[in-house]
DNA sequence: GCCGTTTTCGGCCCGACTGTTTTCAGTCG
């Protein structure tokens, strides 16, 4: 039995895709493309999931059948996967490579193979800069001009950005939109109105009765390294950030409309389309219109279909002729949210700024920059009225841990601060903890009786990464069965974009929270640890049937504050915890600080 | 290949832009 990871499993769905594609059979390349995509976001390792309730189990991914099921099957017990080898004999191209240059797609490969034998981006290159793409049917001067720009931004490729630094560029950018005259509204809107972890460009709409100059300026802002594609009413470059911005400008009228077909996610607007076309209209970027059949005049089942406007204006009317609730952009991923809108089972999601503490903070004490009265201060700035300082432990010699003595202190420190603060008139408590290291066995890195005096007790694994995912399973649980722990931190380890998450399986680790009574966190400040996936899973949401008993674990959004600025983090842990589908009742620092105290394990 | 508030068979989202074309295919989102 071979071990594939989700993303190696996405990458050969996806391939048998294109290949398919390439060859022009219908509908099948969507159904593999749709899987790859779905894998690709799965938190859950796939191959746990088949070791767990082989083929039945992959079944339960959904878009996944009887065929995917079996391909994924072959691929753990072969290795390969024969209907992809057969296409790759029959077209022995790099296929992810070339696929990634912008403009090239499966047609354009397959002629490029067939008449000049391209099979890699070098030789592709090579052709173009030869001059002998041009003369190919469907080809001209201006694709082999555009062959060569996509290969040279190709290599240079950035791919998809963390959602904090995507987002005020964004927000920047529309600043500068709504700042002129002619543009009524600006607003970004896909993957990052939806708050995804990562952004693989900026969309920004724009209501203007002046498109031409608002796409003139586009054009022509200053860190435009690259212009794709500019027309009357769309514009697409690439920043020099290595970012790409589309910008689209639509009438006041289809704001509503132009909105949610460009706030995504790709998935829920063709859910949405489908469902329209079931109950009689058209949704398209302008509106959602219903259609007259008017069979007079026509024969053999043509109709004259005559459009009358129904919606558009808003997204919430559109939604509402749909027979839906208002769906919140975070949740659009078509992983539920439609029928529990149809059903009026929508959960009321936590809001942005709801948030009362911040349970990890880390100080001068270890590794952060400030000192506790310079975060406390900060926090407060954030809205916040409390934080818990959790300075690293002993066994993280590089982060400079604190030992059973050094919390003694820093406690003498807190109180101190405490009655400071108290003094100035400020309502703002700061509470005594620290982000304790699960050492390998799973035991903890200070005494239990320095960790029963500490009002938080944050536990977490910066250590033997490699373990089996049984090994590690255990460990954690193991620490978690500890009296004194109150929360696991950043419960699998990863960075978003930089670390992949330790083998862990976290069914279990819900499972044990709930049993133990530990809260889960979620990390705002790089990590966005747990996944939404996981919390849905926490929170009980529609998500996988075994784990529905387990639900109703607590969590808590936390900055992971290791300086002053840090703070503002705690809006993409809220973000997170929104496409997780979690309430405010599921996230224990919305609770005043009494309150949450009492949530903890006794 | 997948899927079901018309369906276990017969469907499968929709439009902008480009480059190559004299009406459209390919790509993208």
């Amino acid at each position: 039995m071979k071990s594939f990871s989700n993303a190696e499993i996405s990458e050969k769905l996806s391939q048998i895709a294109e290949y398919l594609e390439m060859q022009e059979v219908p509908f099948k390349p969507r159904a593999y493309q749709k899987v790859a995509e779905t894998i690709q976001a799965l938190a859950e390792p796939v191959h746990a999931l088949f070791a767990k309730g082989g083929v039945k189990a992959l079944e339960e991914i959904p878009g996944v059948g009887k065929g995917i099921a079996e391909k994924i099957e072959e691929l753990f017990k072969t290795g390969k996967i024969s209907e992809l080898e057969k296409l790759k004999k029959k077209t022995p191209v790099d296929l992810a490579s070339l696929t990634k240059i912008q403009g090239v797609g499966p047609k354009s490969i397959r002629t490029l193979y067939q008449k000049l034998g391209v099979k890699t981006v070098a030789d592709l290159e090579k052709a173009a800069v030869q001059g002998r793409v041009r003369g190919l049917e469907g080809f001209g001067v201006k694709s082999e001009e555009n062959i060569l720009k996509g290969v040279s931004f190709a290599k240079k490729s950035a791919g998809r950005f963390p959602l904090g630094d995507a987002l005020p560029l964004a927000r920047a950018i529309e600043e500068r939109l709504r700042a002129r005259k002619d543009v009524v509204r600006a607003v970004a809107a896909g993957s990052l109105r939806r708050r995804k972890e990562t952004i693989g460009d900026i969309d920004i709409l724009v209501i203007s009765e002046h498109p031409e100059a608002v796409m003139d300026f586009v054009a022509g802002m200053p860190e435009v390294a690259r212009v794709y594609g500019k027309g009357g009413t769309k514009t697409s470059v690439r920043l020099s950030s290595g970012l790409n911005l589309d910008v689209r400008v639509v009438p006041e009228g289809s704001y509503g409309a132009a909105l949610m077909y460009f706030t995504g996610s790709k998935d829920h607007n063709v859910a949405l389309r489908s469902l329209a076309m079931k109950k009689g209209y058209k949704l398209n970027e302008y509106g959602l219109f219903l259609l007259d059949a008017d069979v007079r005049g026509y024969g053999k089942g043509e109709y004259a279909r005559k459009e009358k406007r129904a919606a558009g204006t808003t997204e919430r009317e559109i939604y509402q002729k749909l027979g839906m609730d208002y769906i919140e952009p975070e949740l659009r991923e078509n992983t539920g949210e439609i029928d529990a809108a149809i059903h009026h089972k929508l959960p009321n999601l936590i809001e942005y700024g709801s948030l009362k503490g911040d349970l990890q903070v880390q100080t001068k004490w270890s590794d952060g920059d400030a000192s506790i009265e310079e975060m406390a201060i900060a926090a407060m700035r954030a809205g916040l009225s409390y934080m818990a300082v959790t300075d690293h432990t002993k066994y993280l010699t590089v982060a400079m841990g604190l030992n059973e003595a050094q919390v003694a202190a820093q406690g003498k420190e807190i109180d101190s601060v405490n009655k400071k603060l108290q003094v100035k008139g400020y309502k703002f408590r700061v509470l005594k903890g620290t982000e304790c290291d699960i050492k390998k066995d799973g035991s903890l890195d200070l005494a239990d009786s320095t960790l029963a005096k500490l009002d938080v007790v944050g536990i977490s694994v910066h250590s033997y990464f490699k373990m089996t995912r049984a090994e590690q399973t255990a460990r954690i649980i193991r620490a978690m069965e500890n009296p004194h722990a109150d929360i696991l931190f950043h419960p699998t380890g990863r960075i978003v974009g930089r670390r992949e998450p330790y083998e862990v399986d976290m069914e279990q680790i819900i499972k044990a929270a709930k049993r133990t009574g530990t809260i889960l966190e979620i990390d705002a400040l790089e990590r966005l640890d747990l996944k939404d996936e996981y919390i849905k899973m926490a929170v009980k949401a529609g998500l996988p049937r075994q784990s529905r008993a387990e639900a109703g674990v607590k969590m808590t959004i936390d900055s992971d504050a290791h300086a002053t600025e840090h703070f503002g983090a705690l809006e993409y842990g809220i973000a997170q915890a929104r496409r997780g589908w979690a309430s405010k009742k599921d996230i224990v620092n919305t609770f005043s600080v009494q309150e949450m105290l009492k949530m903890f394990k006794k």
